[in-house]
DNA sequence: CCGCATCCGGGGCGATACTG
DNA sequence: CAGTATCGCCCCGGATGCGG
């Protein structure tokens, strides 16, 4: 990117992320932890493939990306943030929510969608309220993506993939349940306005739903 | 700007800010409250004019910035921005402590650098670590450029323009005063080492400075 | 298959000139 | 003062190719 000339910590910035892409890229590898090259298209959907490259270049000279060459039997290069990458994640969470109200209509017609982009407003949104309770695990299926919300002793971590043996499910289109972890609305009014399925321990998800805020994504 | 196409909220977040220069007229207009077109002019060297028009225009679409019309008898447009474009207040300062490492070193050759920009590390960083003591004013010089730091009662302020009677004064280039509103150098240090001058009260400034933390500028 | 490099068309951007 | 007009250029998007 063609630098700002100004001295000024904004513009530095935005001199080393202000090119197309590149915090869009961050988001993955802060999501991600680390990812292989076709992750990261696949999570990137409408990249070139070019531009992912270079861009995964100049992140790498900037020292905000690290690429690890895993050794000869797996043969795959994986890309990882470094400290100075992962200090990011404040500015990531302050876009991620000035941009919520933007969420609220639904996808635009022609919205790509992945089920782990929903890992930040759960981890950001959800909290524990009954610290001292047993651990629970919510499974969640979004558009056919599933990832498991798991909470113990008032920590919440979210993992991709499918749950053994779950305390409630949860499913629906991303609007759904996006409107639910961010506490924009009940779980009875996005069963029968949104078309959200519930099934399960009721009481394992009201643990951990927020009461309604300004930032959420109401329906 | 070209949508992102994703249902997520910091790609959304970007389709409204990601284009080039965005981001700095929200700087602009978030340390100057109300600004005249030209004002921004001056606030952002290097851009072009068509594209400043431009982005005003995209701006108030999105509803960020608002254009007001002076009456007759002043004749001026005065831009500023919207509730919603103030809740960027978090990302901006996000990105300003993310950048600022690149300012350890100094200018770039070329850089540009206007005053009103070390506003906002002034409010950042300075603390009234004596609330109870008597209101100071500090004058400020930066290269010519002058502004003013008050603190009263705890709460610190800044403006642009002269003090009349300022408790003390402090001149140098924008590295030296930065590094020392952000606690990355003594008041001693700064001045034998990168040219700072300082007269008046010392307790006066001593009062107002960090001490040196994580995110400060070191020379 | 994975991780790119190359090529090409179109549009965003930069610089300057000009105007009510 | 607050823009509009114009014109290269380079960034970006989309497709294809290609070595390990």
């Amino acid at each position: 990117m063609r630098t700002y000339g100004q001295y000024c910590a904004v513009a530095k910035s935005l001199d080393v992320l202000g090119d197309r892409w590149t915090l869009l890229i961050i988001r993955e590898l802060l999501l991600t932890h680390a990812a292989r090259y076709t992750d990261l298209r696949n999570g990137l959907p409408g990249i070139a493939t070019n531009l992912l490259a270079e861009r995964l270049r100049e992140l790498e000279r900037a020292g905000l990306v690290a690429r690890e060459e895993a050794a000869p039997p797996i043969a795959t290069t994986l890309f990882s943030l470094t400290d100075r990458g992962r200090e990011l994640e404040p500015v990531l969470h302050a876009l991620g929510r000035w941009g919520l109200p933007y969420m609220a209509g639904g996808p635009a017609p022609g919205d790509a969608f992945r089920g782990h982009w929903l890992s930040w407003p759960a981890q950001e949104f959800l909290h524990d309220q009954a610290p001292d309770g047993p651990p629970v695990a919510i499974a969640v299926d979004v558009d056919g993506e599933e990832f498991v919300i798991e909470c113990s002793a008032g920590a919440i971590t979210v993992r991709d993939g499918r749950a053994e043996r779950p305390d409630a499910r949860l499913a629906g289109s991303p609007h759904a349940v996006l409107a639910v972890l961010t506490g924009g609305a009940q779980l009875d009014d996005a069963s029968s306005a949104l078309g959200l399925r519930f099934e399960g321990d009721r009481e394992a998800l009201l643990r951990l739903v927020p009461s309604p805020r300004l930032a959420s994504v109401r329906p």
